[in-house]
DNA sequence: TTGTTAAATTGTAACTATTACAAAATAACA
DNA sequence: TGTTATTTTGTAATAGTTACAATTTAACAA
């Protein structure tokens, strides 16, 4: 806990129990969960919590880099990390789950003298994950 | 036109002047415009047109890979392309213009004995464009 | 330890993008 | 030209998020 204490001081950010819920629970799930998921997980302990207050404090965190945001294609809400190493992810058309996607690319590197200045890249892959493609192969050789 | 409505033919799609003007929409105008924007913009001509008729088409053009459907990270609304070559997007976190990027990158050979099936990909870029650069050196030599 | 104050939290209402649905209109084809 | 399945339309509903005002609380000083 006194990480995310620490974190916060460092950012000027007053320590309030919710702040300390939210981050622990993004720095424990690493499962990139919607504000909703976020707001049913804290609100079973603590049940006075208001979807408000998430919403403030994702914001306020992601704008004071704590924690990551970013949305997939095929569905309109956000989504939280705690912040990591930059990574991508990888969504499997048929479960739709997201995988973290571990191999570094060289994004960056290629845009040294490119028109314009490029500080970020955000990307993610889609296709079949292995558990999917297993389950296939079990299928056919029934 | 022609070219539009033997686009739909190939698909088995009816010929409708609705799905006709989204397409010669998004084939002159290459801004990545959103649901609402395409919707604006015909409306001018065709006064009777429904909103749900724009997302009807643009769902059923999607799904027959007619045009292209993506989301940026800081806006929950859907942009459309019409189809065109893989590139991918830069946006100016300043005046918040979007380009293409045309640049192609190894992402999908990265990927030939990864544990999932990757087949697809979708990437953005951030920073700041050649104009907003050039805006901030001609401020700082006065 | 208490009092003060700016910031955070809460609940409600509003908003935006999208989807559901049913009735009316129309493209495609015989 | 008539039939029918598809498309279009308008309205209402929904999901995710934001705005706002009242209440509470963390941080700091006395």
């Amino acid at each position: 806990m006194e990480k995310y204490v620490k974190e916060l001081k460092e950012h000027d950010l007053k320590i309030t129990s919710q702040r300390l819920d939210i981050l622990s629970f993004l720095d424990e799930n690493r499962v990139h969960p919607s504000a909703d998921e976020i707001y049913k997980a804290i609100k079973i302990n603590s049940p006075a919590l208001s979807k408000t207050t998430i919403y403030n404090n994702i914001d306020v965190m992601v704008k004071n880099n704590i924690i990551k945001a970013f949305r997939f294609m095929d569905s309109n809400e956000l989504r939280f990390d705690y912040k990591t190493t930059e990574h991508y992810h990888f969504i499997c058309r048929k479960c739709k789950n997201i995988y973290d996607v571990d191999i570094s690319l060289p994004y960056l590197e290629k845009f040294e003298n490119y028109k314009h200045k490029v500080e970020e890249f955000y990307g993610d892959y889609r296709g079949i994950c292995e558990n999917c493609l297993n389950k296939k192969k079990q299928k056919n050789k029934k």
